[in-house]
DNA sequence: CGACGTGTTGATCTCTCTCAATTAGAGTGG
DNA sequence: CCACTCTAATTGAGAGAGATCAACACGTCG
């Protein structure tokens, strides 16, 4: 339990992050019982598991998953430094959803009963919690507009568009360098409900149209205007300066 | 402001939602603004409203859903009694998806900062605001699976079974007489991003097969295990027994 | 009785999938 | 330094699930 890191987390300097107070930021520590690392490919949480404890998730990128009997393997969202996982399985109850880390990653692990114990001793943090997963929800809503109606190519410039700004937001270094972009051609599909073949292929399509580049996990994105029109996006949803709260 | 409605909450007897203690049922009281009735087929709540009031489904179904600007339209998921509305829309945002009666409906409507003072006034009733976002976003990811992955007939598979579990734990009547099912093809359709007629004919084929039959707004499901099996469906997530508690 | 909403069915069309093969780059071992 | 292996990206060709287009049936309602 480290508390000195726990003042000195990296992610309350990101802007995209309100501060809390010390007092916030002293019970979340309280709460903390240590860092987690994984590998890159790692089984995070797995799918039914029981005893899935709580993470934040303080560097690199994972995705959220469920898969059918035969295989079939659907990703319901990224994660991204400062996400929350596991709020969605209460005491007891089995994970509905496995963890996959895409980087390697630390996770900051909280006690089983945090989530409790947050909205208990303070009522500003248990409503941060309430609210980061109504806006965790609000990405899968997007996501869920993609999969049904939108069609390749306008799926492909909506994640695009999406990860572009969300990982930006995280990062200190101009856009101009790109931005982290760790998923292969196979887990862009499988999060986009379309076949590794057709995912090349449109996303070739797009790259030679110069809207965007993907080069050693990096992405750049060339016209932004010309790819938020083929992804139809309406407003700011889900990226953006967020009102995300660190819990750590 | 019908204080007595609240006590008298019908939604309170079903079996799916544990009670709550007499305090916290004094205190949601306390925060009703009164109940707001909307037509069959009525805009609850336009995507992008700026002042969208929170909502507790009282009576009656309805569906969230966002479109794109030519029209295409996603529902994200169909509401049910007791489902809690608005909760995505922080104080001053804007809605990001739109609400549709379905029915003929009744809500129990709330002061904006409801949300606020249920977290601050009581930590227990907090928790079970994030604990129901929570179980929200898990019915939205089952979702996503059925249209990133499965196949028509194995979506409108799983959808029949989710959508009956979810009807009979609000119906006192037993299920023999089958459950409520007030929607259209159109709107199943939207739901799985599958084109209206290609819902018709995979609907009568899973009909013709003696798995089901939807007659005059009611489902009745005749082969649950074929269906399920023909789903593919893993767990219990979702639907049977939930841990809900009504807000009214 | 005609207009309308909803459901049903047949006939094409096409977007995306599946199968198959090739290329490129990073290790790894000899 | 080169052969060998493995993973990820790429490209072509054929196949198919589902979309689109077009009629028609049926009940309701003013």
């Amino acid at each position: 339990m480290t508390v000195v890191f726990c003042v000195n987390c990296p992610l309350r300097r990101l802007p995209v992050f309100l501060s809390n107070s010390a007092e916030e930021i002293a019970l979340v520590q309280s709460l903390k019982q240590g860092e987690t690392r994984f590998k890159a490919g790692a089984l995070v949480i797995d799918e039914g598991q029981k005893d899935a404890p709580l993470y934040t998730l303080l560097a690199g990128w994972a995705f959220r998953f469920k898969t059918l009997s035969d295989g079939r393997r659907q990703i319901l969202n990224f994660l991204l430094p400062g996400d929350f996982i596991g709020i969605q399985q209460k005491t007891a109850d089995a994970a509905e959803h496995g963890v996959m880390a895409l980087t390697d990653v630390v996770f900051c692990a909280f006690k089983r009963t945090t989530l409790w114990d947050l909205h208990r001793l303070s009522p500003t943090m248990g409503f941060n919690i309430t609210w980061l997963t109504a806006n965790e929800e609000s990405l899968v809503d997007e996501q869920q507009l993609s999969i049904g109606k939108r069609n390749a190519q306008e799926r492909i410039s909506a994640l695009l568009i999406t990860l572009f700004f969300r990982a930006a937001a995280r990062q200190t270094e101009p856009v101009e360098n790109g931005t982290e972009f760790p998923m292969n051609q196979q887990e862009i599909a499988d999060s986009l409900g379309l076949s590794l073949v057709h995912t090349n292929k449109t996303l070739k399509k797009l790259e030679r149209q110069g809207l965007h580049r993907i080069q050693d996990g990096r992405l750049f994105l060339y016209d932004k205007v010309a790819l938020q029109e083929a992804a139809d996006i309406q407003g700011t949803s889900g990226y953006g300066r967020s009102r995300n709260r660190p819990l750590i």
